[in-house]
DNA sequence: CTGAAAGCGCTTACAG
DNA sequence: CTGAAAGCGCTTACAG
C-alpha cells in the first residue's frame, strides 16, 4: 500500500475512514480513556489499514510539549562518553524522549551551535558536558536559555543548574594514597590542563594525600599536557628527565595512563615495576593494557543515567530547587602498581 | 532578559519590534538574498534584542521539510559503532541535519519501536543499521515507508535499498589466507551464528581460501557461538578438545579473538604462539591486546561517512537509482599470528 | 461521543 | 518590500 511521495496520512483521513470525527480519533491515538471499546477498535483498524503515522512534531507544536532532549557530549570515540550516552539513553528511553546527539570535540563554537540547533528543533531539555573553557558569551546565553538543563562531568561555577559529577578530588586522593601505601613518595601528576576545573581539582586532591602523609610537594613533578595518550608520553618523557625522577605516575585519566606506560617502554623500562601508574575513569579497555591499570572508577554510565532522571524531573517541575549529585568514585586496584 | 515561562517569542514579535511585516522577517531568518541592507540590519538587531530563536519544527511543519535524520545503531557501547556514529556525524552535521540516535541492541522489538519514534518525528530519512534477525514484519514495514533509508553493516536480502557495508568474503579470505600463507592447515572459524547474513559471507570466504589452497574442509572446525568476549572463550575451548586441535583461529570479529585469546591463557597456551589467531574489524583497542591482535580492518567510520552522503544524495532525489557501496577490507598484521 | 472553530509558529502565494 | 489570507497536522475548548 504505497503512497504517493508528500502525501501523508492525516488523522482526518483516519477520521473520515472510521467515520468518526477527528476529536474522536484524536483522543484515541492518545490513548484516552473515555472511549467505547466499539470505536476505539474501528480508528485502529483504520489506522493500521492506511498506514497513518502519528505526527509527534504537529502534535507537539500544537499542545507545546516536547518529546526530545538534547545531550551534548565532548567526544564519541571516548568510551568515557559513549558510555555516559549509553546511561542517558536508557533512562530517557523509558520516559518516552527521544535523544538529539552533538559532539563539541571540546570547541566553544562547536558547543555554540549545538546549542541554538537544539533549540530550534524545540528539545524539551539539554544534558550538557560542558567544553573545558566555555566562553563568557556561552555561559550567559545557557543562563538566559528558557529551558531545563542539566550540567554533567563538568561543571560551570558562573551557572547555577542541576549538575551531576564525581568527587575528582576525593578520586584523586585515593588514587594519591594508595601510591603512598605502597611505598612512593616522589609521585608525578601528569597530563591535563591546569585550566580545566577537573584538573584544579585532581590537583587538589593530590595535594591533599601528599600533605596528610607529610611528604613535601614538588612542583616539578606536576607537568601538564594534552589529555591523549600522546600527551602521557610527552609527559612522561619530560618527568624521566629530572634530576630525581618520580617513582609513581597519578595520570590525568586512563589515555594518558596508557601513553605513559608506552613512553617508559619506549625508554626501556617496565611500568608498574620501574615506575607504579595510576589512571583515572576506569576506562573498558584498561583491563588489557599491559599490565592491567590500576585506576579510579569514575562510573560515566551513572552519571548518564543520573543526569538524565535530573532533567526528567525539572522538566517536570521547573521550580524545583536545583540538585546536585556528587558520585563517590572507587579505586580500582590492579597490576601497574 | 529572561522571558516568562512559555512565552516563546515569535517571528510576529519580531516584525513587530523592528517595524516590518511578518513575511519579509521570514525571508530574512532564511537568508533571502533580495532585502535590503537596512531593513535586515534592523531585523537581525530586534532578533538579537528580543532573544528570538528560530522555530525549525514549525517551519519545518509548513513548508513539509526536514532537517533531521534517525541513525539506528546495534550498540553505542561498541567502538565500531562509535567509529560508524563519528562518521555519519562528521558528515551529516556539514549537510545542517541533526541527528535522532537509536540504539536497538539487536532487538527486533527495539528496532521497531526506534523506527516508529522516528516516522512520528518527522526524520527526513533513516540509516539504519539492522538487527541480525529482522522479523518478516519489520521489513515489510520497511520496504512500505515512505521516507529514504539506508541500510548500513547488515543487507536486508528482501529489501531493495541503498546500502554501505564492506566485504566481509574477501576480508575473511585475506585472513584465512595469511593463516596459510603462515603454514597452517587445521584453521577455526569461531564465534558469531549462522543466521545473520555477515557470518555466512565470512564462511564463505574461509571456504573459498581453503579451497583455493587444496585443503580439505572440516565442519567441526567452525564452531557458533555469541559475538562476544565469552563467545570467543567458550568456541576455542571446544576447539581445544577436539581430536586434533587446531593451530590456528580466525575468529568472527576483534571481540570474539580476544575472547579467544583469553581462553587459550586459561588454557595454559599463549596466543600468537600455541595458535594463531585473527580478529575482523580492527577495533582500536586491538592494538593493546597481548599479543596485539592481526585481524581485518573494516573502516567503521567510512561506511558512517558514505552512509550520510547516501542518504543526503537519496533525499535531494528520490527517484534516484540505489546505490550499493562495498568497501574493501585490508588485513592488519599484528603479533597474534 | 460529534462538529465547528480557533490556534501552535511558521511559509507560501499573490495582489499591490 | 507590505498585508491579508490560507494552510502544515495536530490539540483544545465548548456547545450539543
Amino acid at each position: 500500500m504505497k503512497r504517493k511521495k508528500g502525501s501523508r496520512v492525516t488523522l482526518q483521513d483516519v477520521a473520515n475512514h472510521a467515520g468518526v470525527s477527528r476529536a474522536t480519533a484524536s483522543l484515541i491515538v492518545r490513548n484516552s480513556p473515555n472511549i467505547s471499546e466499539g470505536t476505539r477498535n474501528k480508528v485502529l483498524k483504520s489506522i493500521r489499514e492506511l498506514g497513518y503515522v502519528y505526527d509527534r512534531v504537529a502534535a507537539n507544536l500544537r499542545s507545546q510539549q516536547s518529546t526530545t532532549v538534547g545531550l551534548i557530549i565532548t567526544d564519541i570515540a571516548n568510551p568515557f562518553y559513549s558510555d555516559l550516552l549509553v546511561g542517558v539513553h536508557n533512562a530517557l528511553e523509558e520516559n518516552g524522549y527521544t535523544v538529539f546527539l552533538g559532539t563539541t570535540f571540546d570547541s566553544d563554537k562547536k558547543q555554540e551551535k549545538l546549542l541554538s540547533t537544539m533549540l530550534e528543533h524545540r528539545v524539551g531539555g539539554v544534558i550538557l558536558c560542558p567544553v573545558s573553557d566555555s566562553s563568557k558569551e556561552t555561559i550567559e546565553r545557557i543562563s538566559h536559555l528558557n529551558i531545563p538543563i542539566v550540567l554533567a562531568v563538568r561543571e560551570i561555577k558562573e551557572l547555577q543548574c542541576d549538575y551531576v559529577g564525581i568527587d575528582y578530588r576525593e578520586g584523586s586522593k585515593l588514587a594519591v594514597e594508595h601510591l603512598i601505601k605502597k611505598g612512593h613518595r616522589r609521585i608525578a601528576f601528569l597530563g591535563g590542563s591546569s585550566e580545566s576545573s577537573a584538573w584544579k581539582e585532581r590537583k587538589i586532591g593530590y595535594y591533599m594525600a601528599l600533605e596528610e602523609a607529610g611528604i613535601d610537594i614538588d612542583e616539578s613533578l606536576i607537568i601538564e599536557n594534552t589529555v591523549t595518550r600522546e600527551g602521557g608520553v610527552h609527559a612522561v618523557t619530560k618527568a624521566l628527565l629530572l634530576e630525581t625522577p618520580p617513582t609513581a605516575a597519578f595520570c590525568f585519566n586512563d589515555f594518558v595512563a596508557r601513553g605513559v606506560m608506552q613512553g617508559l617502554k619506549e625508554a626501556g623500562l617496565v611500568p608498574g615495576e620501574d615506575m607504579a601508574v595510576v589512571g583515572f575513569d576506569n576506562v573498558q579497555e584498561t583491563v588489557i593494557y599491559s599490565p592491567p591499570l590500576t585506576t579510579v572508577s569514575s562510573f560515566p554510565r551513572l552519571i548518564g543515567t543520573e543526569a538524565a532522571k535530573l532533567l526528567h524531573e525539572r522538566i517536570a517541575d521547573q521550580e524545583r530547587e536545583q540538585k546536585r549529585i556528587i558520585l563517590q568514585p572507587e579505586l580500582v586496584v590492579r597490576q601497574s602498581t
